[in-house]
DNA sequence: AGCACGCCGACT
DNA sequence: GTCGGCGTGCTC
């Protein structure tokens, strides 16, 4: 092949565009850019190249062939091919597939699949210091003339070599010696590895007996690898042995030499996970979330290139980590709502997983107790597969639950539980047992006003009230961050220690249950009372040790965990979830209810779940009571295939915003003039958002609904073309819309 | 995303 | 008279 200075096929009969490649640069730019190889060099597609733009260099990759519609006057040499292991065209085709898919700039997803530039260049060894022959002989003479630290050093470096630091600290003395000894020829650099290699994950270790429901679910799961794509669905409740099984499918992939992706929500607080998989494998697996330092970033991300990295387990973003062997990807708790990205390339993560699946001819499983309406959908239609576990004979059965109808048994004045959830609570304290309080709602009270003239304390930033935080004595926005202290007067009438605080946080519970059970030793556990990973594993082991009587948390106390004394759990107020014209909101409720409750009881002794509600007659609610999660499911794809909602019919929101309520305004009427107008297509707006001001900015929001069979990708991109906005104006498409603030 | 170019306020 | 604010627009 005359492979003039790119090593493209075909491209005999144009050997001039021959030395010109299309690049795509991880900036939200419209597309790739064109670069000519330079003599002397060879790319291919899917290399990670250098190139100058504008005044800088920039990373980037190799897109493919280019077209000659760029002047070559504007065309610039690359600068250099980069010694990174190229990128495969499976991940180059999923960036590709993302920003068709989400409507973003192919270089913003490319962003995500580049997020270490360093990690690009050669992996650098560290120089250190061995010692030579010289040094040994030295050594070896008795008779030789060396220092006392100088003996030390020498001795320490016959062991093992070191950087100077090292050797200095093990030889007691100060960097000068090591030093003098390297002049002296007594110590030669030898390089080191940067850092440690990764242990791999051992698949021969032997993993626990598997009862026969797990067994046949792992045989079938097996079955599967190796075999090209396919998406199958584990599902199980809490103690089926869900991990068990997909553990199985993990070994048999790493024994046939692939590496595997392992996707869970909020890894920061799954480290019973990690230990999990320790316990199987031997080893903990490679992380990747985004509270990772800089240099292990880095160290990870060329890990997995290398391929030196057999599995990673990690948030959404693992998603575009650059595997060239990858095998099986799995996602966990796949109805989780933190899988939906929902700033800059906005994407479901276990969505955009099947399509990487897909792409790269592998085996998925999604993992669940309680499966996304989406997921049950493609289960019934026989895209997906599925594979069921019955809950384990001998494993925790399921605890009992009541609904507390909260008009017939109202709390007292001021407080929040009602009298029997107090009565249970006081029975399980003396019993010598657990209780778990569940609120989602973080601080002391959601909304804080003025007695005197009715103020309620905004945020000055958002369309939200201040969530008074006792903890950290300050008034916050959960929307923005903004904090402040709580105004000594009202900002409005100037009364003094007028603030009444409105509704309940779970600072305000642990209050009232400090009042009621003045002996019971509390505990709250939400996110912002966590300083990080370790603090939740904390309070974790307090409460296995029973250390804690009374645990009182948020969604993060949702998870994992079983602890043999936590018999009861009551449930503050199921029905905040509830309301908001959110299709998905009672399947939220219920999974959040579902996950909540599976915390109460053990093997010998089911537990009590008391749940606090307004709307005993809601099917959430009756739902849980009755443990019927497939005919609420169903019900629920009813209701959406009733209203064209997904997955029978397509959503996109557009949101535009802008820094005056008059610029949003006339953006918003510009886009409304423009509305398509097309068969299978309704729109829906311009309506301010639900948030009307975020951080600042005016938001206006249009929705819309087209049926199954429609491109709304191009029916947006189309309508984003007809309209013209000021560049302060930002318009944001949400395919698929989760949220609908 | 950077970075430069370009027109209006407080300084040497 | 300049230094510098960040609005606007381009980078193959």
């Amino acid at each position: 092949m005359p492979v003039t200075h790119t090593s493209f096929e075909g491209d005999s009969a144009e050997a001039a565009s021959a030395a010109r490649v299309r690049v795509l640069l991880p900036l939200p730019l419209a597309g790739a850019y064109d670069y000519a190889v330079p003599p002397g060099m060879n790319v291919a597609a899917g290399d990670f190249v250098s190139v100058p733009l504008g005044a800088r260099r920039v990373a980037g990759v190799v897109w493919g062939q280019a077209t000659d519609e760029v002047d070559a006057k504007k065309v610039k040499p690359i600068a250099a091919r980069l010694a990174a292991a190229p990128m495969s065209d499976e991940l180059r085709q999923l960036i590709d597939w993302v920003a068709a898919y989400t409507l973003s700039a192919p270089g913003a997803v490319l962003r995500m699949a580049m997020s270490v530039p360093e990690a690009l260049e050669a992996e650098r060894n560290l120089v250190g210091y061995g010692i030579g022959e010289t040094g040994r002989a030295a050594l070896a003479d008795e008779a030789a003339k060396l220092s006392a630290p100088r003996r030390r050093v020498l001795t320490e470096a016959s062991h093992a070599p070191g950087t100077a630091a090292d050797l200095a600290r093990r030889g007691a003395c100060g960097a000068g010696v090591v030093k003098g000894l390297t002049r002296a020829g007594l110590l030669e650099p030898v390089e080191l590895p940067r850092r440690a290699p990764l242990e791999p994950p051992d698949w021969r270790l032997p993993g626990p007996t598997l009862s026969s429901a797990q067994d046949v679910a792992a045989t079938e799961l097996l079955a599967k690898l190796g075999q090209g794509f396919s998406t199958t669905f584990l599902d199980g409740v809490t103690g089926s042995g869900k991990t068990e099984v997909y553990f199985a499918a993990i070994g048999k992939t790493l024994e046939q030499g692939k590496q595997v992706l392992v996707l869970l929500p909020e890894i920061a607080l799954s480290a019973q996970w990690l230990q999990r998989f320790a316990q199987r494998f031997g080893v903990a697996p490679a992380q990747w979330h985004s509270d990772l330092g800089h240099a292990e970033r880095r160290d990870t991300w060329r890990a997995v290139a290398s391929g030196e990295a057999r599995l990673v387990v990690g948030a959404r973003s693992a998603l575009f980590l650059p595997f060239h062997e990858l095998g099986l990807i799995v996602v966990d708790e796949e109805h989780d709502q933190s899988f939906k990205q929902e700033e800059g390339v906005i994407y479901h993560a276990r969505d955009m997983a099947v399509v990487r699946a897909s792409l790269a001819r592998i085996p998925i499983v999604l993992v669940s107790a309680t499966p996304s309406v989406e997921t049950q959908v493609n289960v019934d239609e026989g895209r997906y597969g599925r594979l069921h576990l019955p809950a384990r004979h001998g494993s925790a059965r399921l605890p009992e639950i009541r609904l507390l109808d909260l008009r017939r048994t109202p709390p007292e004045r001021r407080s929040f539980l009602a009298p029997p959830l107090l009565e249970a609570m006081r029975a399980t304290l003396e019993a010598g047992e657990q209780t778990m309080l569940f609120l989602n709602r973080r601080g002391y009270a959601p909304l804080t006003l003025c007695r005197q003239c009715g103020f309620r304390l905004n945020c000055p930033n958002c369309t939200a009230w201040l969530v008074e935080h006792r903890f950290h004595h300050r008034l916050q926005c959960h929307h923005c961050g903004h904090a402040e202290p709580l105004p000594p007067l009202c900002p409005n009438c100037g009364a003094a220690g007028s603030f009444a605080a409105c509704g309940p946080g779970v600072e305000r519970v642990a209050e009232e249950v400090a009042l009621k059970f003045p002996k019971a030793r509390a505990a709250v556990m939400a996110s912002d009372t966590l300083t990080g990973p370790h603090a939740a594993a904390e309070i974790l082991e307090r409460v296995e040790r029973h250390d804690i009587d009374v645990l009182i948390g948020t969604q993060v106390v949702a998870k994992g965990h079983h602890f043999p004394l936590l018999t009861l759990v009551g449930v503050v107020d199921a029905d905040l979830g509830l309301d908001g014209g959110d299709l998905r909101a009672a399947e939220r409720s219920f999974q959040l209810l579902h996950q909540v409750a599976g915390r109460a009881g053990r093997a010998e002794q089911p537990g009590l779940v008391l749940v606090q509600t307004f709307h005993p007659e809601n099917q959430v609610m009756r739902a849980l009571v009755a443990d019927d999660r497939d005919r609420f499911l169903r019900l629920q794809a009813e209701e959406r295939q009733r209203h064209g909602n997904p997955p029978f019919g397509r959503l996109a929101a557009l949101i535009i915003s802008g820094d005056s309520e008059d610029e949003a305004e006339s953006a918003a009427r510009a886009y409304a003039r423009s509305t398509p107008h097309l068969p299978g297509v309704e729109v829906f707006g311009p309506a301010p958002a639900p948030l009307q001001i975020l951080r600042g900015r005016h938001r206006k929001r249009f929705l819309v609904k087209a049926r199954r069979n429609v491109r709304i990708q191009q029916v947006m991109r189309d309508w984003l073309a007809r309209v013209k906005v000021p560049s302060t104006v930002r318009v944001q498409v949400d395919i698929d819309p989760y949220s609908f603030l």
